[in-house]
DNA sequence: TAATTTTAGTCAATCGGTTGACTAACCTAG
DNA sequence: CTAGGTTAGTCAACCGATTGACTAAAATTA
């Protein structure tokens, strides 16, 4: 019989190496590798052993099975993401935000798309399993009840994202009403006169910040200015409000569209109403995202720092599951007026 | 002193019940709790004792610890999900298909999104883990070759989605070839005689079946064809690709735009130098999205089936992951084509 | 009725790490 | 030279669920 060359690239699965195989190479105990891979501070070794071990460690490809620690520690290392869309663009800024962040930390992210209507579930699925540590909440769709209802029942550490709800004690958003009054105070540049906003849901608290932005740096720079509140933030909602603005006898001079999907929209309506823009009518939107640049006009946007509400997210998740206080933190990056086509340029 | 009233809806965190919780009220042994509980087949229990153990878990919410079970069953009941790129509509369509499917099957989704760079230290981190029983690969960007070594490297149970790599025995994939074939033989309906593809790098196989579609329908239908090949996918190739073929003095009649993005991107270009579409020149891309009605012109597509292909990746990894044979998949419901105005009416 | 099978359930080892308590050897200071 | 303190490391009890092996009683069969 042939000897088998060695073990290494076999075609069978390997065998995953164990604490106590380190242990065995290094000659110590599996307490001793435990604590010097976790650089326990209690962990006295030689600086001979520490090495033995750590090369052992490096020869057998050692990973600590994290479902053992998970039991151990009663910590999984790893947090839940709830969505309502991963299309909307403002949501994928989020995700990557919390997810570079947790790569640097070492956490894992547990996702939770939520279509419409069985959002409940995912979500009580995710907080169930008990494979979460934390949840991030970014979701404008739950109802307040529902979220304060089972966050309540569950006793978990909860972050809302990009939102806040009464009864739960932690948040991150971002400045909407300064990101609202940007647009609104490039809007005004152009010998503006009127100026309409067009928002979604003003159930929602960051609805509210946005429109309240808009109010008022409206009356700030002497603009008439009208609101239009939609039942949701998307691209028909924007056209459908774009639709009965322009197809008024007058028409506004300037539109503020609260999401940019909605600005989307807003653009497709005038396109379908032969008003054009910025010559006609100007738009501005909330959230910057790529796509502003390909719509034809190109949409000015307001830069919000979406990516660092993400990661601050996570900072402030962990901060609780680690004991600490829990708050409402507002990302003090500013927004940014980004200007392009359906603006034009501003006059004087 | 006062009697606290009782443990209900106190402001401790409550304490999770165990089996063995379960297993004393039900003054049964853990070991039968769990064999009810888990179905199975070897516990027999008189239908009085499964019904107190029943209540027990009712009555406790009980809920098995999953890092317990991972540990002992050597499962984790989570896959992973790896993406170059959230805001991709395409890549979000997948994640709905795979999101459903998981959630039926009461598996988690871990997710790992991976911006261009650093995309492989997140994929090795999600192997290395080893919290996922299998990954789901949906990366258009990770080269042929680093995949096929990590993955050998680890030898786990991996699906590539919307893309085939060779040493990786299993792939879901839909007909890229009859959909784009579907979006020339439209287009080639409008006494159409010459058609330009927009490809993004041959290098990937979906790239390659793609063209293959092109250009066989568009020599079936006798149209003067013509292929750029950019060394992306999205909208700024899509642009520059339309930059190029609209500012030649013979323009084509027809364009075929390979992805969404390079259709949006397209759009974009015959703004910028004044093309009308769809009365200069007619485009159609592959891939359907919400934002295809909300572009000017809307934008004709084919609808592929992208959330059946997330859903169908998930049985066949959960098929191999239980032992079952690995395979090359091609989802069976068809392309569809959707037309809007980017190819106006046909004539004749 | 005695032998055998089935039913109903228990026992105990195990998965792999972690962590408080403990010990033996060595070092330092009085 | 020895008490007291470090240093280097070991021991063993968990965490909570699963599962093969086992037993006692009940039901069936011969």
């Amino acid at each position: 019989m042939a000897t088998p060359k060695s073990e290494k690239a076999s075609d069978v699965k390997q065998v995953r190496a164990t604490i106590r195989d380190v242990a065995r190479i290094a000659k110590v105990d599996p307490s001793l590798v435990s604590r010097i891979v976790n650089n326990d501070p209690k962990a006295s070794a030689s600086p001979a052993t520490r090495q033995r071990v750590l090369d052992a460690v490096q020869e057998l490809g050692y990973r600590a099975n994290s479902a053992a620690r998970m039991l151990k520690t009663a910590r999984t290392q790893m947090i839940g993401l709830l969505l309502p869309d991963m299309a909307n663009p403002m949501y994928s800024a989020i995700i990557t935000g919390v997810e570079q962040r947790c790569k640097d930390l070492g956490y894992g992210i547990l996702i939770g798309d939520h279509a419409e209507g069985d959002s409940e579930k995912t979500f009580t699925d995710l907080l169930e399993r008990g494979q979460v540590d934390g949840l991030l909440i970014a979701s404008g769709t739950l109802s307040d009840t529902f979220l304060k209802k089972e966050i309540l029942d569950h006793y978990k550490s909860v972050v809302m994202v990009n939102r806040r709800v009464k009864g739960v004690s932690a948040s991150v958003t971002v400045n909407d009403e300064l990101g609202a009054s940007l647009a609104v105070d490039h809007l005004a540049q152009f010998g503006t006169k009127s100026i309409a906003g067009i928002f979604g849901p003003q159930i929602i608290d960051t609805a509210q910040r946005r429109r309240k932005g808009f109010e008022s740096a409206a009356a700030r720079n002497k603009l008439k200015h009208t609101v239009i509140e939609k039942n949701s933030w998307g691209m028909e909602a924007g056209r459908e409000a774009g639709l009965e603005l322009l197809s008024k006898k007058v028409k506004p001079d300037a539109v503020f569209a609260s999401t940019i999907m909605m600005g989307i929209g807003f653009i497709r309506a005038a396109h379908e109403l032969g008003v054009d823009i910025p010559n006609n009518v100007r738009v501005a939107a909330l959230h910057d995202s790529d796509i502003a640049n390909y719509l034809s006009p190109s949409l000015t946007t307001v830069h919000l720092p979406t990516v660092e509400m993400g990661s601050q997210s996570v900072d402030l998740l962990l901060r609780i599951i680690g004991g600490g206080s829990p708050g409402h933190l507002i990302v003090d990056t500013p927004p940014v007026l980004v200007a392009r086509d359906s603006t034009g340029k501003p006059k004087r």
